[in-house]
DNA sequence: TGAAAGAATGTAAGCTCTTACATCAATATA
DNA sequence: TATATTGATGTAAGAGCTTACATTCTTTCA
């Protein structure tokens, strides 16, 4: 491991110029002579030279950083929003410093206070379980200092951008989707007490406002956010159902395979439009929460806030879309 | 945003001490009497100060950083991968720099570049992808300047640290299984070309070989890694084989489903024991390649080399196990 | 009690950049 | 031709930390 630590003096002395010239040649600004500015690349070709980003970062008072605070890496949601994040960051010259939390909010807590530290230059939440918590007091002293961007997630304050999908609608059309099919007893099985779930839920509601349709309370099931949780509660309420909505894919394919042990087949709507949807038999109907989408309009903002843009939207909302596979044709 | 940016000499003035003080008491090491540290401390606390990351880089030399470059963190046995990873190098103090860089292998050297200049103390490559091109010169470039761990992939080179799970065997064992269980016709079904790929085919011919059976070149098809194409080129295969290994989980997937569409029922092993595995109806057999374990090995084999230590294994090899389920009892 | 040793703290020199300001050469203007 | 203007480059002062070395203050022992 030969450190071989070139620095700009290097550079400077290689190429018969001051190491301002060089720093202003890689800075890509300013008036550098056409001439001087090649003699200067090419050194820097040749030696294989990076500048310290730490001593830039110290200097510009930035280092083109922004902090990924996500949940769960591993549920296919969160991991595609990240990595759509990442890449459309770094095309824009920012590199991703991430942290995977967990759930826990004190841990949350403190990744953010890590985050400060590293002086970064923006934070974006992904995974609304961040709303479980009451007290978003860490999300808005980070917002004092820089700007917070939250995917799927709300929290109204000032500094704070929320991209959200409009679960609420989606799950409301399905609703009245199944209505129309002639469904009248539409269950519902939902996860955790997120941001995001309760607007599902909401919208679930709204939907059976709007068709006249009665809340069932015992049709509507919280469980845990495993295939084999999802399987037993779905199995105890098929009885009273001839409809099942999910909150996520995971529980739905749970819900699938209760279907398939009990031998009956119903229409059954899953969300987020993951592989999972794909690869349960029968594949899911699933809502598409648009990810990409949300990801382009984060990184959209982000771009705008850096370059010191006022009066952006703290809210913007995407559609989402259904994407109709097998299960939906059932029933 | 109030960039209240104090430093470390207004903690120095306000606790009545110089700044080296003040940094010895952050720097966690050095003789300070109990008292001045507290007091230090105490000013610390009350303003709320935090070190400049970038001048404390510039000082020591390291930001404690490490970057992880993912081929593709969507896939679930990476992400789970980067996850652990993270949450692992973290409680060491280490931060992650995430690149997602895609399967181009333009772009992941352009990522391994970018990444050097950030002065990372190292780099963990996940996703054996990278074995495709025959070209890992940037590899054994980003090793002589810091230490480079691979998970799941095989570099032979100084400085490149390997941890792989055994692949090999476990694919041998598997032919071996099912040939106990009395099948002689044992299809393979693969995706893409990677060191990890090549290993897996390797154990299936070793397996095949080790219980006699002949290679039958109509048994083996590469397909592409969708659940659509591993279900077409799976329906093809069935009438030859009476039972079929694969890959992948999600090729497994699309398996399943071809075996459910002509109504036949046979033995079908996945790999990596993803949630989709639990996910397919039926749930699939599947092989643990005991992420945990390999990036336990990662992060400790990391840790020894920022440490200085040398003589480090520069290949550690954990063992995989079979997860049995629903599609292993068919047949 | 004075000298030597040791502990605690301070001083100042880095670390590698950026950039305001100074300088100098070349061109435009009177 | 002398002066103002402009453009290109250099000089040097930071940016906020670490740390080797210098200094000061306590102890300890003869």
């Amino acid at each position: 491991m030969d450190k071989e630590t070139l620095s700009i003096y290097d550079i400077a002395e290689q190429a018969g110029v001051s190491i301002a010239t060089v720093s202003r040649v890689l800075g890509g600004s300013d008036k550098v002579r056409e001439e001087t500015r090649r003699r200067v690349l090419a050194v820097v070709e040749r030696t294989g030279y990076t500048p310290n980003a730490f001593a830039r970062g110290l200097g510009l008072g930035t280092m083109r950083m922004v902090g990924i605070l996500c949940t769960d890496i591993s549920d296919l949601f969160y991991a595609h929003a990240v990595s759509t994040l990442e890449s459309s960051l770094r095309k824009h010259g920012l590199d991703t410093l991430l942290y995977c939390t967990g759930s826990l909010p004190e841990e949350k807590r403190r990744c953010m206070e890590q985050l400060m530290a590293k002086q970064v230059d923006a934070v974006i939440l992904v995974g609304s379980a961040f709303q479980e918590v009451q007290d978003n007091s860490h999300i808005e002293q980070a917002a004092r200092q820089m700007p917070v961007i939250i995917i799927n997630g709300l929290v109204e304050c000032a500094g704070v951008y929320c991209i959200l999908c409009d679960e609420y609608a989606a799950m409301r059309e399905n609703v009245k989707l199944l209505y129309e099919r002639g469904c009248e007893r539409i269950g519902y099985l939902y996860d955790v007490d997120t941001y995001s779930g309760r607007q599902k839920l909401a919208g679930y509601y709204s939907g059976l406002a709007d068709c006249n349709l009665p809340e069932r309370p015992d049709c509507i099931v919280c469980c845990q956010r495993t295939v084999a949780a999802a399987r037993r509660e779905a199995e105890k309420l098929l009885p009273r159902v001839d409809a099942l909505l999910c909150s996520e894919d995971l529980l739905a394919v749970g819900a699938g395979k209760a279907l398939a042990t009990v031998g009956r087949e119903l229409p059954l709507i899953g969300f987020n439009n993951s592989v999972l949807a794909e690869c349960a038999s029968p594949a899911l109907t699933s809502v598409d929460n648009m990810v990409p989408s949300m990801c382009r309009n984060a990184v959209d903002t982000l771009m705008h806030l850096l370059e010191g843009e006022t009066g952006l939207p703290r809210k913007i909302v995407v559609t989402a879309t259904l994407v109709e596979r097998e299960t939906f044709r059932h029933g």
